[in-house]
DNA sequence: TTGTAAGCGTTATCAC
DNA sequence: GTGATAACGCTTACAA
């Protein structure tokens, strides 16, 4: 085949209908599977289907349907207080190298390939990025939205479900807002690493605790300040990082200035895989053994998880099934606009590994 | 606002034409930033359509241009030996748990955003989606492709190009094809390793190789030993992996029980920080001291370089821009889809740090 | 059950 | 420079 080819996907409706000997309505109703078409008829007319390979029009399709087949996964990392404050490059390409991006892209995927539903990827850090994503949206590009937003202060939940976008948010919002989520237990989940590090009789708790401009940071900390309560106890300290693998190592330097006689915390929560694999080699250096002196739980169970050594006890957040749900909640959505908003709950679990 | 607010995106061009006291051609003028039309005519028309808070319908914009202004990024893991053998899940995840994709997604996603081109992700995992992608692209939902194929019996990148449709590959064909693609030079890369091995004063060298069904797997063992020999040396070891953390860890236990003897093997190149990131506990445990009695270089300079412990010197592929710069390719061939192809090679850079 | 015909919202080709 | 008007390829009443 030669690159000048016959413009490829150039067969009309038309065209199957006169090689059918049909009309083009006919065609329409075999391809769309309408069941009021002869039998007999509808043979022909797949003969000639195949016959010219013809596939339909999106565009013309879309234009009177008024629907896409697509929906969008929007990351937004927008709300934060810094402005991508010095990063290099200043696109704020962090959220795409953290292991949690890639289970939610695997889980709504998984969900949707079948269904014949694609995903466009978008991003949204600034206001204009926001105000072209409104713009997007409006021109029906997609027919809903999967939204996984970090920020607490973030404007975007608000503003779709406002603006009428079927809209699937990850995690529950700050705000109150007429919106589905989908959401972990991350009480239960913080309990579960509270418990296991008791359990393993440890007393001398300490948290590397998640950022508390975020749903998920706050809660984390929250939850764990309750459940030691609930055993007595107290925290010997909590120091905020970002979610990152850098400010889990600069968290445990913090930790170990703060608290520098040995076996003073003989227990560390961590609000994060990524951030334990940051802060281990930091105690393993200060002498510290993990977890003969000081056992560590993280939280997520993401691949970093077992790139730590020892590898990482931690609680598993089912991302991917969540993730898959939040398609599936805003296909139903978008199948049904008017029903009622729904929202899901998932258990997590305690993986035990080496490190406690 | 309320759930049933005014159908958005509902207002089309013969209503601003309406309230501007102009014809819908005008209108889709000044829409379409055409030069020939009266400026005092443009302002009045400007201020129609902010007043109706107009957007254009993509989908009808769409059908008469047959452009889309999107592009897929497809990733393309078939070839592979395995169809997905007992994974779990069964989904094809893996490349999106790869730090790889992510750097990849960032550097279409910076080059596109900015000018109000979108990503749709098609993942190709067998004879099916790939059918289904190629009727997809047919359909004219995107206007090319960025392809993401791994394997060097991936028939996608040639049936493509025969389906005449614009795409840039990842890294060189396997097959000569007439296709543009975006390469880093792995034979510097690798020379570069090796030559700070041996710089160390490290003359038994052994590598931890890539899939040698994937080109980047064999470019990497064969440059190896290619610059091996350039240093009057011959490979102590090589052991296959496959590009994943376990497959690394697998390796290095290989290597060890091949050569038992202590200070055997004093040098080791592993085709990628991923694998490098599984080997190096396995040498750890072993009583190897990493780079005492071990120097290791990876490739790549993917975060689980930094996840090393200690941090992985390593080859420095710059994924973002070498993502870029296909996103770019791509859209000049879609604006002169009849101009020669172009292919790019990227050089690659040593980043020392402590494994050696 | 099938065909006819009227749009869907744009862009583009013409005259003016 | 501007305005009719004809496509673009499809779905969908409505008629037959």
């Amino acid at each position: 085949m030669s690159r000048r080819s016959a413009g490829s996907g150039s067969v009309t409706l038309e065209d199957v209908a006169k090689v059918a000997g049909v009309s083009r309505a006919t065609v329409s109703r075999v391809v769309n599977g309408s069941t009021t078409v002869d039998p007999a008829l509808r043979k022909v007319v797949e003969k000639a289907i195949a016959a010219t390979h013809y596939v339909p029009n999106r565009a013309a399709r879309s234009l009177v349907t008024r629907t896409t087949g697509s929906i969008a996964l929007v990351v937004s990392e927008e709300g934060r207080g810094d402005h991508h404050g010095g990063e290099n490059p200043p696109f704020a390409g962090r959220i795409f190298s953290d292991p949690f991006f890639g289970r939610i892209v695997s889980g709504v995927m998984q969900y949707i390939r079948s269904r014949g539903v694609q995903m466009v990827l978008l991003l949204v850090d600034d206001d204009e990025s926001r105000h072209q994503l409104l713009g997007y949206l409006r021109q029906g590009h997609v027919d809903g939205v999967v939204l996984i937003s970090t920020h607490a202060a973030d404007l975007l939940p608000q503003l779709l479900a406002e603006a009428d976008v079927p809209v699937v948010l990850s995690g529950r919002p700050a705000q109150p807002t007429p919106i589905s989520y989908v959401e972990v237990d991350q009480r239960a989940g913080v309990a579960m690493a509270v418990d296991h590090l008791v359990a393993r009789g440890r007393t001398r708790l300490a948290t590397v605790s998640g950022p508390q401009d975020t749903p998920a940071g706050r809660e984390r900390l929250a939850a764990f300040r309750e459940r030691l309560a609930a055993h007595g106890l107290a925290e010997v300290a909590a120091v905020e990082g970002d979610f990152t693998q850098a400010s889990g190592a600069a968290a445990a330097r913090e930790l170990l200035a703060a608290a520098p006689g040995a076996g003073d915390v003989d227990g560390l929560f961590v609000a994060s895989d990524l951030m334990a694999l940051g802060a281990l080699p930091v105690l393993y250096r200060a002498g510290r053994r993990v977890p003969e002196d000081i056992a560590v739980v993280g939280f997520d169970d993401s691949s970093a998880a077992l790139a730590c050594d020892p590898p990482l006890t931690t609680v598993r957040q089912p991302v991917e099934e969540m993730a898959s749900q939040m398609a599936n909640l805003l296909l139903q959505q978008i199948a049904a606009p008017e029903s009622t908003l729904q929202s899901s709950m998932f258990q997590p679990t305690l993986v035990v590994r080496e490190s406690s």
